[in-house]
DNA sequence: CTATGTCAAGAGCATTGCTCTCGTTTGTGG
DNA sequence: CCACAAACGAGAGCAATGCTCTTGACATAG
C-alpha cells in the first residue's frame, strides 16, 4: 500500500526527495546557518511559499536533513565494517572509526549539523534518536564479537564505573551490547566519546598549530582507546 | 598611555563593554544564531547603525565574544586548579575537568558558541588561538608538577606515538608541556579531546537514553584518561 | 575660533521566515 | 459521470534581519 499509491503521492514524495536533494547541495555549500528555504525553493523553480506545503518550516527540513546526515555516516560506517574480515577485530574498529572521520572531512557542514551547535533555540526532536545510534549499533558489534571470541581484555588498573551506572548498562546490554561487564560498556561509551571529540577538534580547527599530522594521531587515539576498551592490539608494544 | 585618555577614547571603551556585555546576555537567552545587532541595539537604547562603529559586523561582534569565552573558561580551569592543594595531581586533574564541564554546563550557549558550529561560514579568526589554549597550558602545568615529582608513569601496552609527530611534540614541548616524551604528550590531547567531546555530547543531547548519571560517568572518564596520561590514581585498583 | 574627524540617527536596500488569500488541479464518493 | 473537498502553486504581504549611506550635531586638536 505503500508503493506508487496516487499519482499525487508520488508527485509528492518525489518533490519532498527533490527539496530535501536540493537543501542538501546548499548546506554542504554555505552551512546550516546559510540555508535558505527561498533559495532552495529557487533553486528547483518554486515559489517559497510552495515549500512550505512539504516542510511546515525550516526546522523541519533541517531536522530531515539531520536524519539523513545521520544515517548516512551511519551508512558509511556499516559499510567500513562489513568491508574488513569478520576475526580482525582492531581493523574493523580502526576502520569505523576511520570511516567517520573521512565521512566528516568529506561533508563537513553536514557534520557541523549533526555535532555541532543545535541550531537556534531548538532540542533535536525525538525521530533523530535512531538513526543517531547506528555507528554505535556497529561499534558495540565489534565487541559483541570480541567477547565471542574471548579476545575481549580489559587492561585492569583503571578505576569501576561508577555505581550509578548499573542501570543505564543493564539497559544498553539488552539493546545494543554483548554481555559485557558495565566497566567495557561504560569504556566503549567513552571510546566513542572521544572519536567524535577528536573528529569536531580537527573539524572546527581546536588543532590548528597544534597537531599537524592529523590523520595519523587520530589513528593513534582510536588505538589506545580500543586498548582501554579490552580490544586485542596487533602485535607490537 | 594605555589608560585613561581622552574623554571620546574613554567613553568609545565603555560603549564597547556596553556592547559586549549587551550581547552576552542576549547570547545567554537566544544562542548565537539568534543574537540580533538591532536587539543589542534596542536594549543599549540605540539605533542600529550606531552599533557599527564599534563593531565592524555581526561576525566581529561574535569572535569578540567568543574570546572573552575562551577567557572566561580559561579563568575557571585556572581558579580550579589554584584551589586545589599542589601535590593532589590527580585531585587538581579532575578539579579542571569538572571546573570544564560545570562552566559548559552553566553557559550552554557560550560553551556552544566556542565548541559548536563555527557560525556561517567563517573560520575562527587567528586572534581566537591564544585564549583557547588556556586551560591546556593549566592541564599541562600539572603534568609538568607530576614530572617534577617524579610519579608521571604512562602505563605501558600502548602504541607509541607516530613519528609524524615528533615535531609538533617538540614545539609543545617548548611551549607548554614538561620535558616528557611524545607518548604523554599525545596522550595529553588525546584527555583534553576527550574531556571537549564528553561535554558536547552531554550537552548537545547524544546521551540521552544512553547515560542518566552523567556528572558520575564524567568524573569516571576523566579518571580513566588521566591514568591513561600516566597521572597516578589515589589508591583504590 | 575654526576645521577635522567622530558620533548617533534615520532612511533605505536586499534578504529572510512565515502567513494568508487566491484560482487551479487532482482525487474521490455519490 | 460529476460535483465536492482536499491538496496545490503562485503571489502579495508582514515583521524582522544585516548592512550601507547620508545628514546633522558635537567635541577635540591646531
Amino acid at each position: 500500500m505503500s508503493a506508487s499509491r496516487t499519482a499525487r503521492e508520488r508527485a509528492r514524495a518525489e518533490l519532498i526527495r527533490e527539496i530535501k536533494a536540493a537543501a542538501r547541495r546548499q548546506l554542504a555549500e554555505v552551512g546550516a546557518a546559510g540555508l535558505s528555504l527561498r533559495a532552495v525553493a529557487r533553486e528547483l523553480g518554486m515559489v517559497s511559499s510552495a515549500v512550505y506545503r512539504y516542510f511546515p518550516s525550516r526546522d523541519d527540513l533541517l531536522t530531515a536533513l539531520i536524519i539523513e546526515a545521520f544515517d548516512d555516516v551511519g551508512a558509511a560506517v556499516e559499510r567500513a565494517d562489513a568491508a574488513c574480515p569478520r576475526e580482525d577485530l582492531i581493523g574493523r574498529w580502526l576502520a569505523c572509526c576511520r570511516a567517520i572521520r573521512d565521512w566528516a572531512l568529506a561533508h563537513p557542514h553536514e557534520y557541523a549539523l549533526i555535532h555541532g551547535t543545535p541550531v537556534p533555540g531548538y532540542a533535536a526532536p525525538e525521530e533523530t534518536v535512531v538513526p543517531a545510534s547506528r555507528d554505535g549499533r556497529v561499534l558495540a558489534g565489534i565487541l559483541r564479537d570480541a567477547e565471542a571470541a574471548g579476545v575481549l581484555a580489559p587492561p585492569a588498573g583503571l578505576p569501576p564505573a561508577p555505581a550509578s551506572f548499573a542501570e543505564d548498562a543493564a539497559r544498553l546490554r539488552e539493546q545494543v551490547f554483548p554481555p559485557v561487564s558495565d566497566d567495557v560498556i561504560l569504556r566503549a561509551l567513552i571510546a566513542w566519546t572521544w572519536v567524535y571529540g577528536a573528529v569536531s577538534f580537527e573539524l572546527f580547527g581546536m588543532y590548528r598549530n597544534v597537531i599537524t599530522d592529523r590523520a595519523a594521531a587520530f589513528e593513534h587515539g582510536a588505538l589506545c582507546l580500543a586498548r582501554m576498551v579490552g580490544l586485542p592490539l596487533p602485535d607490537d608494544a
